[in-house]
Parts: C-alpha cells; structure tokens; sequence
DNA sequence: ACTTGCACTGCAACTCGTTGCATAGCTACG
DNA sequence: CGTAGCTATGCAACGAGTTGCAGTGCAAGT
C-alpha cells in the first residue's frame, strides 16, 4: 500500500486534518495518488496506533472542531525506509482504451466522442497545471531539496497529459470518418 | 469495474481458457488493464453465471483438460452498451511519483537509482512495443475495423512510456549532482 | 425563512484485487 | 532419477478502496 505514505510524504510537508489531506489529494499529490476522504480518515487512525503520526485536538470558533496530524520520529524513519525500498513498476489502467479496443463491438463513432469528452478534460487538466507551474514554480533553474521534487513530479503531470492529449487526437482522427473531419 | 469488461473485449476478438486470458493480460490487453489468473478465474465463475458467457470442456491429451469460454448473445449486448456508456477520466497512480516527491525525506540518491532502474524498465517495455507494432501491423494505413482499434491502442502504450522515458530522464537529470553527471 | 454549501469527522457494507496455497500430469534438463 | 517448469483450475483469507449514510454548526445566497 502506498496512500499510508502519500500521507506521509503529505504530512511532512505540511502538518494537517483529514479533510485538509482528502482535499490536497485532488491537486498537487493527487497527480498520481488519490484518496477519498474515507479512505484517509480509516488510514490516519491506522496510522495513528501504529505510532507514525500524532494528532491535536484543536479548537475553533465558528467551525468545527478538528484533529491536526503530524509525523513523529518513528513515521519519519519508516518514510525513510519506504523511500529507499525499490517500487514495481505499476501498470496502467484505463477502461477508455479497452473501450477504444473493443470499439467494432459497440459503436466506433460514440467511443469517438467519448474519447473527445477526455481529450477536453485532459486540455483542462493539463492548463490547470502550467498555471500552477508559472506560479510556483518561475524559476525552475533555481530550484533545490524538496520544492525542486515537487515540481519534479508536477513536470511529470505536465508530460502525462501531453502524451494523452496526443494520443487522443490520434485515436479520433482515426475513428472519425474522413468526410465529416 | 472494468476487468469484466476488459474479458468481454478478449473473448470478443478469441474464445479462450482463463489460463489464456490470464496470459494474454500479460500483453497487449495489459498495457492498460491486468489480472492474475486467480482474479480472472473468479470473474469469468461470476460471468458465466450471469450468462454473458458460456464454456465448452475441452479434453486434451498429454495436458490438462481446460475449460474454452465464448461470448453469449447477452454478454455482446453487455459488452455493446457498456462501450456506449461515458467512463470517468481516471487517475494515475504510481509509487515512484510519490517518492519521487517525498526524496527529501529520504535519500534523494537512492530514489534517482531507483528512477534509473524504471526508466529501464519502460524502456525494455517501449522495445518489446515497437518491436510488436513493426510485426503486427506493418502498413497502418491500411487498417480499420478492430485491428485499427488494436493498433490504435498499442500506439497509446507506446506514447505512454515515451513519456515516462523523457520524464525519468529529466528527474535523473536533476537529482544527480552536477560533478557525477 | 429556506436551502445550499462548506468545514469536519466518522461508521458500515461492499467490491475489487492480491497473496498464499493446493492439485495434477506432462516435459525437459542435468 | 529427481527436480524444475509449464499447462490448467480453483479455494481461502486478507487488504485496499469505494459507496452510502450520518451528524453538527456556521455562512451566504434567494
């Protein structure tokens, strides 16, 4: 399992809440790990009695109450230890290409659609990140330790959504036929 | 889920064995959806008692017997609508990201020879592809119906780790020391 | 006044997928 | 002759992740 250290890697950026954590997981550290808020929350408490993390209460007026995460000693020596250990090479996964695939046993033209609805999700997901780029990131020459990783990854976010967008336009010029281009 | 679906695509091209299928995940389906045999196995029980598919015992000489499944009428229209229905953009997901992210909090040497080590990985993967396409379908051109489709597909696996290769490049770059380059 | 939305936490039930194990006969290698 | 590896199927237990539901209290729009 890797979301108990996404969390860690989140929570040694930043001390944070649950929900703070859930939310962070759909921008920057969700580029290639996501979580429900569920999911964080069940995860924390584990992580909470195996002793990798410790939480505060905190008390706020006007909003509810919450509980503030934070490494201890023992959870930076396992982020550590995670770090140094070699990761499989994972496999992607994506139902829009075993649909792109098995496209003559459905309806070529709908999967074109389909594959344009992504390809403009992708366009906007992509300018999302080149706006975050300019903005934290406009000296990347200058970058060191751990703002250089994180534009790093955010590079490969960037990559990512350039090859699928490419990739799309082929498949649709591919599928559509030649008179209604 | 979409492994039901991703099966239905596989018998749709070939009647197979789980033990094929399982293999066949392996490949060219597998760029972008895979299974063990034990997943596969359990879902094709499942299938089968939906009526989507049905099997044929085979017997075999100087092998085990094996069990051939086909699509039914039913599981073609399963396949048909499912392929007519949107599918949400998915995330990516991937423990090299994560740490790559995180290599402050560990050694950022050991995490650039752990990146080295998966850019040679996806390259191997990049070749065994190129090698495939070359192959299998020497005159693009000329393709259509479901062997476009399957071309089509295999271009996104190739994209796919062309970026990957770029983006491993471009983090090795930057987290190996200037004088060791 | 009413509803919608945000901040905040959490439980319960479920599905999907992985890991480990079991079985069985054949082939190929040393 | 023994052992490793392939073809072939499957069960049991577990772990990861999703979906649905539940509750509180404030702010802001209609």
């Amino acid at each position: 399992m890797a979301l108990e250290h996404a969390i860690l890697v989140s929570l040694a950026e930043r001390a944070s809440t649950g929900y703070d954590l859930a939310r962070r997981f759909d921008k920057s550290i969700g580029q290639f790990w996501t979580a429900t808020h569920q999911q964080v929350y069940k995860v924390l408490a584990r992580m909470e009695s195996a002793g990798w993390i410790a939480s505060t209460h905190v008390v706020q007026d006007g909003r509810p109450d919450k509980k503030v995460y934070d490494l201890t000693a023992d959870g930076r020596a396992e982020l550590r230890e995670w770090i140094a250990q070699p990761a499989e090479p994972e496999a992607a996964r994506s139902d829009l290409a075993v649909k792109i695939r098995g496209a003559s046993y459905g309806d070529p033209a709908a999967v074109a659609v389909e594959v344009r609805r992504h390809r403009a999700a992708h366009a906007e997901r992509l300018e999302f990140y080149l706006t975050n780029e300019k903005r934290e990131f406009p000296d990347p020459s200058a970058l060191r330790g751990h703002r250089l990783h994180q534009w790093l990854v955010l590079r490969g976010g960037i990559g990512l959504e350039r090859g699928l967008i490419d990739w799309y336009d082929e498949v649709v010029a591919a599928l559509t036929p030649k008179g209604k281009r």
